[in-house]
DNA sequence: CTAATCACCTGAAGGC
DNA sequence: TGCCTTCAGGTGATTA
């Protein structure tokens, strides 16, 4: 499940392996995976740099841009013309130089977009989490007057984009917060905490390479190891790494949500 | 405006 | 063995 560290992984790798290339055949395996909606092509235009916003991986050419949202199980490889497999296989794009960044996707949610402006695609996303202006004041401002419960705010990418639900409830974790909290209860010292947890979480899996738990590969192909750093994601029934409590999992929004019982614990009945 | 629910998909895991 | 159900979760659309 790639979240912003993976991402970043992904984008570090590739942006090397593909700038100052030139796009070929942009071939669609699956009808849903390419999505074309202003007209542009990038065929015959070069790829000029590639960046990250929040989960997506942006790859400027000359007049437009290739976006791609790996969502839910997708993965980029790079190769010379023959990918090491079809199966899952859902979109080619086709490079200068007989290569080929290949598009694998078990689930099919992933998606490519060819745009003219990134805005199209971005247009519900937020600030970046790493984006140095994104600041805990700014955090607050998010938060502020907010009945939404802590969790679902964060899941939103129209506040702060990148963070999704494992790091999420480890941050939460990290700064003590139960996830069901409404936001706007959150004293300052709270979202201090809050912000600092996140940011250092995310500093710290992307130096880990980020967290494999299941489909997330590099580019290359290799592993992330942060799933070993992980204190509550997926330890639910276990003993929590901080106090003698046993960690739970319950569904807030129909997501999966870790957290201890005993280091965070609800200050107002909720 | 927020909140809840579903649709999109496949594969893995668990129950019987 | 095998069939059925449930779950995983990012995002967008729909409904209340």
């Amino acid at each position: 499940m790639p979240e912003l560290p993976e991402v970043e992984v992904i984008m570090r790798e590739l942006g090397p392996k593909i700038v100052g290339e030139t796009v070929g055949d942009v071939r669609a395996l699956w009808h849903k995976t390419v999505v074309r909606n202003d007209g542009y092509s990038p065929v015959s235009e070069s790829i000029r740099n590639v960046s990250r916003h929040g989960k997506y991986i942006l790859m400027q050419l000359d007049s437009g841009y290739i976006i791609v949202h790996l969502r839910m199980t997708g993965q980029l490889m790079v190769g010379n013309g023959d990918p090491a497999s079809e199966k899952h296989l859902r979109a080619v794009i086709q490079l200068s130089n007989s290569k080929d960044i290949y598009f694998y996707d078990s689930r099919k949610f992933g998606r490519i977009y060819l745009v003219k402006l990134p805005h199209h695609v971005l247009r519900n996303t937020g600030i970046d989490a790493l984006d140095p202006e994104f600041t805990w004041q700014i955090l607050h401002q998010f938060t502020r007057g907010k009945k939404t419960n802590i969790k679902s705010l964060l899941l939103n990418q129209k506040y702060v984009t990148g963070l999704g639900n494992i790091y999420i409830d480890e941050s939460l974790f990290l700064a003590g917060i139960h996830p069901l909290t409404p936001a706007g209860k959150l004293g300052v010292a709270d979202i201090q905490k809050l912000y600092s947890a996140a940011i250092d979480i995310l500093q710290r899996a992307i130096a880990g390479m980020g967290t494999t738990i299941s489909d997330y590969k590099t580019v290359g192909g290799g592993f992330g190891s942060f799933q070993n750093a992980l204190n509550v994601y997926g330890h639910q029934g276990e003993v929590c790494p901080r106090c003698d409590h046993i960690v739970e999992k319950i569904r807030i929004g129909n997501r999966g949500s870790h957290f201890c019982p005993g280091c965070q614990k609800p200050k107002i009945v909720i």
